[in-house]
DNA sequence: CATGAATGAGCTTTCATTCAT
DNA sequence: CATGAATGAAAGCTCATTCAT
């Protein structure tokens, strides 16, 4: 009986909780953790400004708070995505056509899959946007670690991609940064419109894809893709 | 005589108002436009508050005119940069070796003129990440005109390469779109450090030309090329 | 139990509501509205400054709030007046004696009642008096509002007692507004002095009353009553 | 030639002094003391906020100054009242209808001097409404003193009266305050109107004339009037 | 003498945070 | 546990006043 009591409650403020952070994402990835004020918070959350400090100690707790669970979140979908496999032994001399188109293909998931986990996550994305630049150093820098996270992720699938001997020899770091960069920047821009266009994921996919393959694939690959046409 | 003393005066004026202008730009750039006080701003310009009020009518007036003047700078410096010159009438069949290496030249260029555009202007840089989306509609969006003017200057290079044969064709404004993003986001990082290293951008330049070299070029221009390794 | 912690909650914000009430018209009624500043109210009502606020949401409303409730207060006291009575079917021919005593009895009666009004409300009427031109159109016009009410009410009496041939045809509602004005005159001068002398309410109300009914009452009357000295 | 320059300039600076005193009467009369700026005065003179220190050593002082003049200038007007004169000897008894048209006339006179004094300076007027309960003690209170003024006058009116028999007995001091209150509010409301109508002295007169000619004459006197009728 | 410029003092208002109920 | 109430600490802004030119 007691621990039914116990589980209610817990379960109870477990529920509070969740709502007060649901009400502190939505607000604060649309105005900004300093233009929150913790009234804003409560009123979307339907509870009293005292009773959002039964949860959080401070204000500054709650964007912490927020942005582990955010964070964690985001980097948990990213540790879902298989790695970067291996085609086939090493590369034959002169590669197969379909090696090449097999590299088209991974290239393709994987930019899907950044597209998929941001625009599945676009409040936890705003989020870390805001956070990015522009709230100093309020917070252990959760959006550089999740960008970390994915470029670290690309690193090695560019450098598993040139020891297989599919992409030519890079800075694979800096690529991976600027890939993630320009990504970013096209969400960014489907984020900032005032009417949510669905993201044209498969457009975007194509473009980006072909760019990149051609852009980093080894020129022996590239060759024998250029003869097929 | 009255000339001269107007032309003090009005200088002194002038040299306050650039100071003001500049000590707004400095700490609104780092801390963001909510988180600056008018305190913070005549503090770092070393006068009174009230001084500030003298000059601008307004703390919005600050970021606006900071944000125009600024803008304003940016889009000279780009006003300057040549436009994407024709290498030689049309393409031969098969393209010469030179123009493949011209391409090359010239998309360095572009890259190196958009490195150092922004780091001449780091301050602006900031500022203008600063705005882009951490307060709300503030001011004129002037991150968005600014972003708008590069992406389409460098969408009409890259619509003339197509149309001079060089380019594949592909989907300019996204692709030059997603190429800002990623310059930008590698300057984000340099900028990120709390030294302030150097900006090595020849390395940049070198490892993100070849990227959008292979990347874009027709294939006809890249099989002679890599031929010619 | 409920209801109790609700009615108690309720009464201690209301007694906090109305200490700050007290304060507001006590400073405001003495030192004018722009020159009290919500420090001087919240030091008079001992509560801090953000307390105020608590309760009123802007300065102009504790102005607007104190004035509507002083309006009615004295509006209802002036409603609570019996108006001027019939002292016996028409006027005979000759007047009786009776009548012009019952016609002094009467004046002086409402008199004694505007008198007695202001001396009981001294605060709202120093506030009336602030408000009257001090500041601007801040609010409603409120002692606009309570001066008209007032003149009505000695209009509708000097109307009533021309029609039961009593008074002299006269422009009724000019001389109702000198007289209000005459007798506001006099209080001021009351509340001027900085020892704040009781007001001597019968000899007020006797020599204006001798004014007044000499100065309004039909000549037949008059004669009546001079005659039967 | 020193002479005249120095007149010359003294009266440029003169003129100055009047362009402020009559910029300042007119935004002062109209806002109130507190609610004026400097600002507000030195924009309707034509002068900066510094000019203004030059003329008065303080915004206190231009009050000052201004109330002195203001003051005096009505004072002045009021000395040139002639007093109340005799109408002849004593009254015989019982009197001739001839004293009380002379009565009759005189009073009429003196309110329409009141009227028309103030008509005359309806800035001054509107300045001493403003100062008489608007703003403590920031001056000598000068309403007061002409207030005091007419008063005392009126006083000497009734008490001739009384002297020569034509008027009853009575408090003369407190008759007269009231009798001032009340065409004062007759005036005040006729200002208020946002369109300035044009007094209509005459009724005033007229009526007001009548209420106090039987208020305060004579028993006899008015037996006489009555008869006459 | 006139003025543009500078500033200290003060005002209204907001907000994160604490506390008694 | 939930909350209405209270408040200290700032922030933006205004304005009378001084001063150098």
């Amino acid at each position: 009986m007691e621990e039914v009591t116990d589980k209610k409650l817990s379960n109870r403020a477990e529920a509070r909780r969740d709502k007060i952070f649901a009400a502190a994402l939505e607000v604060i990835s649309r105005k900004g953790f300093h233009q929150t004020s913790i009234a804003d918070i409560a009123g979307r959350a339907r509870v009293s400004r005292a009773t959002v400090y039964q949860y959080f100690c401070d204000k500054r707790d709650i964007l912490a708070s927020l942005t582990d669970r955010v964070a964690q979140r985001l980097i948990d979908a990213m540790n879902a995505w298989a790695p970067f496999p291996d085609l086939g032994e090493t590369m034959e001399s002169p590669p197969s056509l379909a090696t090449g188109e097999g590299l088209r293909r991974m290239i393709d998931t994987r930019i899907s899959q950044i597209l998929d986990a941001i625009a599945d996550n676009a409040d936890a994305f705003r989020l870390m946007i805001r956070l990015k630049r522009g709230d100093e150093g309020l917070v252990d820098d959760a959006p550089g670690r999740i960008d970390d996270h994915v470029v670290a992720l690309l690193t090695r699938d560019i450098q598993a991609a040139a020891g297989f001997g599919w992409a030519r020899t890079c800075d694979a770091q800096m690529i991976a940064r600027f890939l993630l960069g320009g990504i970013q920047k096209l969400l960014e821009d489907a984020f900032d419109r005032p009417d949510p266009v669905r993201l044209d994921t498969e457009s975007i996919a194509g473009e980006i894809g072909a760019l990149v393959f051609f852009g980093l694939a080894h020129g022996d690959l590239i060759t024998t893709v250029l003869r097929s046409r």
